[in-house]
RNA sequence: GCGAAAGUGGCGGAACUGGUAGACGCGCUGGACUUAGAAUCCAGUGGGGAAACCCGUGAGGGUUCGAGUCCCUCCUUUCGCACCA
């Protein structure tokens, strides 16, 4: 053993040892008990960041601990290796965005490697390869020919100058994020997956992953957003059926969706939607309404943005009627009226919702009142002109449904609308089926071929995978593959004839949504999983960022679903345990340049000085040699933007692995934010170092006999008992609790015990041993490296990664007498030591035979009686009045 | 607006089931070693007070022998959703 730690020797040993003895591959093993512990792929952008090296060194402590607990742990690794990035740097640099990706993960394999994650390296996946992509196509065609995937006309956001559709967080306040140009509405025909099929079953089976935060499922479950409600047909008047007749065939009423029929009522308008088929035929015959919808059009289809939009309307002229009284009710078009949800209309109700209170208002429209408080005081106290009421109370103004409750009143309501055919109950969702049309290059292609005499017609399974081109390089307008024969140009599989290959790719989220299966077998070739997959599915703890709880999560869970029902699977859920990590944040500080625009300055270029008076500013050396001073910011996610990142390879470089991986562990408990400190980062690393150091300084003395745990001293007891204690918490904490920095303050402590322990006899060694080796095997999941090479120094023939995890001695922990705290009206007042076996009478005695207590006591005639709980080692003295102690 | 989480020393955090508030680390102070610094080691470190003690977990109330923890009201911060009919 080496007199000093050196991290970079010590690291570069360790992994050489395990990748020689191929540590961390695995197979399928009947019998005995899997563990599958995967970490959310990354996206090859070229160099890791700190929330990768956070969120892959929670997977490998947890997988490094369960593999020590005999488990057969699969913890495997792959590339999300599709996506825009790739297609803007080969904009910038001309480079074919495969090549750009492909050189991306051999770097990011490599700094993987170097931070010695325990990954089943033979298994590697990277979405881009034809291998991989070929399976999400053969799915879609499965799924086509069930009626899961179909074609559509849907509105989109669309960049008129880059000729494709863009991502609503693309869109930055109205514009195309790259061109600056408005965008616009655009419906054009794409690809959708019909997950609201299996909405009710995603939000039905929440309940049944107890493993998962609370708030990524109630997150799921506003996001599938169930309403329970009644539709409702609204017969067209005389006045507009010939119009309506043309627009809307045979129908013959508008449609629409509500929670509250209980209202019914008081409906005075109504609402739809400028995309509603009925507004379109209404604006035929009236350019002022047609200028009006095309003007709601253009609005961004961002739903955050149409929640602050005024709310506008314009009359159609057409009417329909009440579906009991008979009155006609004019039909508005109102620009807070959404296409997507419900019916695309809604009857306007102003005396009972806010919207259409506003609505109202604005354009002069009456409001009546049909709901009171239960308790009447509503009607008493406001008028329904000045205030809207949307609680749920009786009907009044009803007719034959007045006095009612609402839920009596929305079932008599739907039952007598059920009757005459104008209505139902129904369970509406705010989920919307997924479009997974890209006008993308770097993306896998979608496997159908549109053809002029058979339409469109999928590629035969025998042809899959339809190949993505890899020389291609866009040059930022529209896509690429649209403007490549070669690729677009094939021949009918139907009839032979010429025919276009469609040139749209799939959503990224579509390869993420199963990739964790193909892990399981890779080399498969002849299917999409084979039955290696059911040994390791599902996921036993998944590990990844809080901003994928809802798509990605959600998308995979139906991805399952779908898997399962098409019987390649028998598992209905993908991932059992789900571990949300928090951001990493780090200082941000910035100047203002002479243009105003402020630069952001990295805070390892920063220094900070005190003035006189202790006031601390901050100044940084720009590359000129001019030193400027910089403002202090706050704290802020690790970002370009706010140049705020710590560049792991550079952190490794300087203080090893093994110090990156403790400080991220120890720093904040793994779900909650870290804030980066470069003096946090020092410590860990001194702390590595104080271990080394004193296994160094013990092995030095030579190997000798093991414990005697019959004749130990009192030191010496005390230390083991400090030993098997911090075992306790450390398996505790890793094992149930997932709180790895309370685990690493054990080891710490003990390490502290050990530190002060200063016996050298035979037996002083031997215990300071087995402290050693604890601490040792405790820590070797976070530091895996450093135990690695301590465990030899300790005189170990096998590997510490082939340890067993280290059991508890109850024996060590028991002890002669113990101490009580004693509280006098729960404060605390005096400490008593009493024997270990003392019975609750022995322990009151003590306490009142100590004279601080006494002091506060005043007298025994004063206890009125003795709290003394045993587990927690306190006793309460309750007295009436206690002595002030002087 | 709706929903959720969280407010504890100078800082990150600990206190898991209501039972010794502040573990562990950072920083800071003093000391040792050193020509000196760095590194390392030792001691101290919530506030007030000479001490006895008193006060302290965002604010205010409550339950309890005992509250950081439970209940009520309020404040602040963060996150998610947001015209969902």
């Amino acid at each position: 053993m080496e007199e000093h730690y050196d991290p970079a020797a010590v690291e570069s040993a360790a992994q050489a040892y395990w990748q020689e003895h191929g540590t961390f591959e695995v197979r399928e093993e009947k019998g005995r008990e899997k563990y599958y512990c995967l970490s959310m792929l990354p996206y090859p952008s070229g160099r890791l960041h700190m929330g990768h090296v956070r969120n892959y060194t929670i997977g490998d402590v947890l997988a490094r601990f369960m593999r020590m607990q005999g488990r057969n742990v699969l913890q495997p690794m792959g590339w999300d290796a599709f996506g825009l990035p790739a297609e803007n740097a080969a904009i910038s640099n001309g480079v074919p965005p495969a090549q750009w990706t492909r050189q991306n993960i051999a770097h990011m394999r490599a700094q993987l490697k170097s931070l010695g994650f325990g990954i089943a390296w033979s298994r590697e996946v990277a979405t881009c390869d034809p291998s991989y992509y070929r399976w999400n196509q053969w799915l879609f065609l499965r799924m086509l020919e069930r009626g899961i995937a179909y074609r559509k006309t849907g509105v989109v956001n669309w960049d008129p100058v880059d000729q494709t559709v863009l991502a609503n967080e693309q869109v930055i306040e109205g514009r195309g994020w790259r061109t600056g140009a408005p965008i616009e509405r655009r419906e054009i025909p794409t690809y959708y997956l019909n997950i609201t099929r299996y909405a009710q079953e995603l939000l039905g089976d929440l309940e049944r992953l107890p493993g998962w935060p609370e708030r990524v499922r109630l997150m799921q479950a506003n996001w599938i957003g169930r309403s329970e409600g009644c539709e409702i047909s609204f017969p067209f008047a005389a006045d507009t059926t010939a119009a309506m007749a043309q627009a809307m065939g045979k129908e013959g009423a508008l449609k629409v969706f509500t929670t509250r029929a209980d209202t019914l009522f008081g409906v005075t308008f109504m609402a739809i939607a400028a995309e509603h088929p009925v507004a379109a035929a209404a604006g035929q015959r009236n350019p002022a309404l047609a200028a009006f919808i095309e003007e709601c059009r253009r609005g961004s289809v961002m739903e955050a943005d149409v929640a602050t939009q005024e709310k506008k309307g314009m009359r159609t002229g057409l009417h329909v009627l009440h579906p009991f009284t008979g009155k006609p009710i004019e039909i508005w078009v109102a620009n807070y009226v959404l296409m997507g949800y419900g019916e695309g209309a809604v009857m306007g109700v102003p005396g009972h919702d806010e919207r259409d209170f506003e609505f109202a208002h604005k354009n002069s429209l009456p409001i009546l009142m049909v709901v009171r408080s239960k308790s009447g005081a509503y009607e008493d106290v406001r008028a329904p002109w000045i205030a809207d009421y949307t609680e749920y109370g009786v009907t009044v103004n009803s007719g034959e449904f007045s006095g009612l409750e609402f839920q009596a009143a929305v079932d008599a309501i739907a039952a007598s609308l059920e009757k005459r055919g104008l209505g139902r109950k129904r369970v509406q969702y705010r989920l919307r089926d997924w479009g997974i049309s890209r006008q993308r290059y770097w993306g896998c292609p979608i496997p159908l071929i549109h053809c002029g005499t058979c339409g469109e017609v999928p590629v035969p399974d025998d042809q899959l995978p339809v190949m993505l081109p890899e020389d291609l390089v866009p040059d930022g307008s529209g896509n690429p593959l649209a403007k490549t024969p070669a690729f677009y140009e094939c021949q009918c599989p139907r009839c032979g004839g010429a025919a276009r290959r469609e040139t749209d790719t799939m959503d990224t989220f579509v390869d993420s949504s199963w990739y964790y299966m193909r892990y399981a077998c890779p080399d498969q070739d002849g299917a999409m999983i084979d039955e290696r997959a059911s040994y390791w599915l599902p996921v036993d703890q998944y590990i990844g960022g809080i901003e994928h709880a809802i798509l990605h999560l959600l998308y995979s869970r139906f991805w399952t679903k779908v898997m399962r029902d098409l019987g390649l699977l028998r598992l209905g859920e993908p991932f059992t345990n789900l571990l949300t990590q928090g951001m990493v944040l780090n200082h941000v500080y910035s100047y203002a340049q002479p243009d105003g625009r402020r630069r952001y300055v990295n805070p390892a270029d920063v220094r900070s000085r005190k003035d006189a008076a202790g006031v601390e500013s901050f100044e940084t050396t720009l590359p000129g040699g001019d030193t400027i001073r910089v403002e202090y910011q706050g704290l802020g996610k690790m970002s370009k933007s706010e140049n705020n990142g710590v560049d792991p390879e550079g952190l490794v470089k300087r203080l090893g692995a093994d110090t990156a991986r403790l400080f991220t562990m120890f720093a904040s408990p793994p779900d909650q934010t870290l804030e980066w400190s470069d003096e946090g980062a020092q410590g860990a690393s001194r702390f590595i170092r104080r271990l080394w150091n004193a296994v160094h300084e013990h092995v030095r003395r030579g190997l000798r006999p093991s414990v005697d745990t019959g004749t130990l001293t009192d030191a010496q007891r005390t230390l083991r008992r400090a030993t098997h204690h911090a075992l306790a918490k450390s398996t505790d904490d890793i094992g149930r609790r997932r709180n790895f920095n309370t685990a690493i303050a054990a080891s710490m402590e003990l390490l502290n015990t050990v530190a002060r322990f200063d016996d050298t006899s035979d037996r002083g060694w031997a215990v300071r041993h087995e402290a050693l080796e604890v601490i040792t095997l405790m820590l070797s999941p976070i530091v895996p490296h450093v135990a690695h090479e301590l465990w030899r120094a300790l005189g170990h023939e096998r590997a510490a990664v082939d340890e067993p995890w280290p059991a508890v001695d109850e024996s060590a922990l028991t002890q002669e007498s113990v101490e009580f705290v004693v509280q006098v009206n729960g404060k605390l007042r005096g400490r008593v030591r009493v024997a270990a076996d003392a019975d609750e009478a022995a322990i009151r005695e003590a306490a009142l035979a100590d004279a601080h207590v006494m002091k506060f006591v005043g007298s025994r005639a004063a206890v009125k009686r003795v709290i003394v709980v045993p587990g927690r080692q306190i006793a309460n003295v309750v007295v009436s009045a206690p002595a002030d102690g002087s």
